[in-house]
DNA sequence: TTATAATATTAACGAACGTTAAATAAAGGA
DNA sequence: TCCTTTATTTAACGTTCGTTAATATTATAA
């Protein structure tokens, strides 16, 4: 019917809609009438409502976090964490919904305990992930611990507020605060 | 039939279906169950399920955000806001869930758009209502914006961390943190 | 060209939803 | 006591949901 898969599109239609109105909020005859095919088409290509929200959480939100913590060279640390929240901006508006989604998986604002404890093992990756970042690059302090804590919070919160929240952070400002966490950093 | 009001113990269990299932995902049938009383009692006291989750929102989250920033003195600063976030572990389990619901609706997780409008105003009046606490106790610094800034977002996590991930925060951790963000401040 | 597989549609199923009408039970003042 | 108000229930309404059976269309390969 169309040039690009049909699949694609049905995904595509469906994140918007799990991410607008939930998990529960989200029809399945709604996503069919915004992709314009028929209803059982759904039921083609995923063998059910739970499976499509299933496939966009554990295939397309991992793999776009796998993707984007892999291609950023570290040399400076500011610069690197830096670039890693500035370039959130930038992703496809399907990346960013999928990322958006997952985020509420992740706060348990949406799926089930399944995804939600993958969530969980992830984010635990992900803390010693950054610790061992940071931590080559910090003179000896005592506190070290202390700030690479109070980094990834706010590392987290600038990821909601650019993803989440749909604003747009400048180079700068997001330098300036992770500066003023990491001051007195090399 | 209880000794509790109906009235308050259909919005406690209300608060916690709309938490774990969202508005769609709650059912005025499931909330009558959990309360043990018959279906349509929860329409004898309010009008239709939007107006009981609206109620909530409208009116026990910002009761309890008023409540919340009403109380505490300032005195010194690290004090003041290590309090604040201290405070939030001890909140009742019925406020915590109204807080959660409201993080959610601000995140735009759930709700309206009307709800999410209101919240936006209050947004705006927090962020300039923390930028006088906080300016007097800063010395003159030409980044004091950036640390304004960069402690508000800081507090964000902190909060989403008791209140939505439902994490026990203890004092020193939330002290420290603060500290790393106003360090070098009085 | 024709058989076979892939893609699509129409129509309908049973179940669950929000909501309400009508009737009953309990409570409180006259 | 009786009457009026409040509190509660049973039963049902129309609608929408997820899902599927049955059938048609299109593409592909022999």
């Amino acid at each position: 019917m169309s040039d690009k898969d049909l699949r694609i599109r049905i995904k595509e239609v469906a994140v918007e809609h799990f991410n607008n109105n939930g998990y529960h909020g989200t029809t399945i005859r709604n996503i069919a009438k915004d992709v314009n095919c028929s209803l059982p088409m759904i039921y083609y290509y995923f063998n059910n409502k739970k499976e499509l929200f299933d496939e966009i959480i554990k295939k397309d939100y991992f793999d776009l976090l796998k993707r984007q913590a892999a291609h950023l060279k570290i040399d400076n640390i500011i610069d690197f964490y830096t670039r890693f929240i500035y370039e959130l901006n930038s992703l496809s508006s399907y990346d960013k919904r999928v990322y958006r989604l997952g985020i509420k998986v992740y706060l348990s604002f949406d799926g089930d305990d399944e995804l939600m404890e993958i969530m969980d093992k992830w984010e635990k990756t992900i803390i010693t992930r950054h610790y061992q970042i940071i931590k080559p690059h910090l003179k000896d302090m005592d506190n070290d611990i202390v700030i690479v804590r109070t980094l990834i919070h706010l590392l987290e919160t600038l990821i909601v507020s650019i993803i989440v929240k749909s604003r747009f952070l400048s180079e700068e400002e997001i330098r300036e605060e992770i500066s003023t966490v990491l001051r007195g950093c090399e």
